[in-house]
DNA sequence: CCTACCGATCGGTAGG
DNA sequence: CCTACCGATCGGTAGG
């Protein structure tokens, strides 16, 4: 796929770069080399560092945004909806699995403006599973004694930690994984029935 | 407490802002600025900046051995033993927050052998938990049909994701995230029974 | 996109 | 533990 303009070619040799060595431990000459060229001419193609970062965050929050947000208002029933979620949530992971760490670890090194907006959207998607949940309960769906917000804790748990054991090119997929996670998570573990 | 040696003094801080901010982006002026000093004083105590890193890790790792490891032959039920080894887990996340941070993100800058050890201990716990799975199945305490590996993935999801949203101060204890989360994923979220 | 360079800061050391 | 300093490397720029 040589028709990548430069600029996503320097976009994704970052995402890679930043998951697997950090963004501080990352110097724009090794992401230079990478790409063939002398550190100075990066500047050809962006502007700072930082907006690199900023670039591959903001992209994976919109992923999971674009995945997720359609459920609030989807019609599905509860059960079925928890289902997608995870299944979603899992597919933007696997599928971006650098950008993804990225999110995950380098968000603190965004400057105020772009921390803050990362901070909101955590807040976002823990509600969103949030009121999964409490749909779940209100219609007899899920066990009405549950804590909403430890069990949201639960789910998003599952479905995050994911990025650092998973690994592309195994036989596992997103919605198998999501399938194996929502039938323990909804059925239980256990054997004996209470 | 002003009875602790200048080197775990250093051995704090250095916790604190590596969490905070990462290892490649505090430097040794930062830290030594938090301790009250310069830059080159600091290596008085210590040798460098590396070795703090070291030390931060294979104290976690040991934390996170001492307290699951005696469970391997502990004189329990499964479903117990699972119980106690979430609580446990939760134990050292929630009481060692800082460090366990710096265990689960900065172990990546470490040089080759402390990484290996790292990744040694990670398959140790890996195995531990699908030990305990394993023997909950064939005590019958655990549905047969689990797979294996991806029961003890939900469980570890469970316990370590907690480094990224527990505060400490608030009103959940480890005891009681860990009551929380094995009521769930034990019996399940659903009402419908199967 | 390259060459050549900037000031700033890095981890670490010597000598006291 | 401080002062003063080392070479190396950093992000970024100017001029072509």
């Amino acid at each position: 796929m040589s028709t990548k303009s430069r600029r996503e070619q320097i976009h994704d040799v970052a995402s890679q770069l930043f998951s697997e060595r950090g963004y501080h431990a990352t110097s724009m000459r090794d992401l230079a080399s990478q790409l063939g060229m002398q550190g100075g001419s990066l500047y050809a193609h962006i502007s700072s560092k930082e907006e690199l970062l900023v670039e591959i965050v903001d992209q994976a929050a919109r992923q999971f945004d674009d995945a997720l947000m359609p459920l609030k208002d989807a019609d599905m029933g509860p059960e079925d909806k928890l289902r997608e979620a995870m299944r979603r949530h899992l597919e933007v992971v696997t599928h971006n699995l650098e950008s993804a760490t990225v999110f995950f670890h380098e968000w603190k090194h965004l400057s105020p403006d772009a921390y803050k907006k990362v901070t909101d959207w955590r807040d976002t998607i823990d509600r969103l599973y949030r009121e999964l949940v409490q749909e779940g309960i209100r219609k007899g769906v899920l066990r009405a004694d549950l804590d909403v917000k430890m069990t949201a804790y639960l789910l998003l748990s599952a479905v995050n930690w994911t990025y650092t054991w998973y690994r592309p090119g195994g036989t596992l997929d997103a919605t198998s994984i999501a399938n194996h996670f929502a039938d323990m998570l909804l059925v239980g573990l256990r054997t004996e029935p209470r």
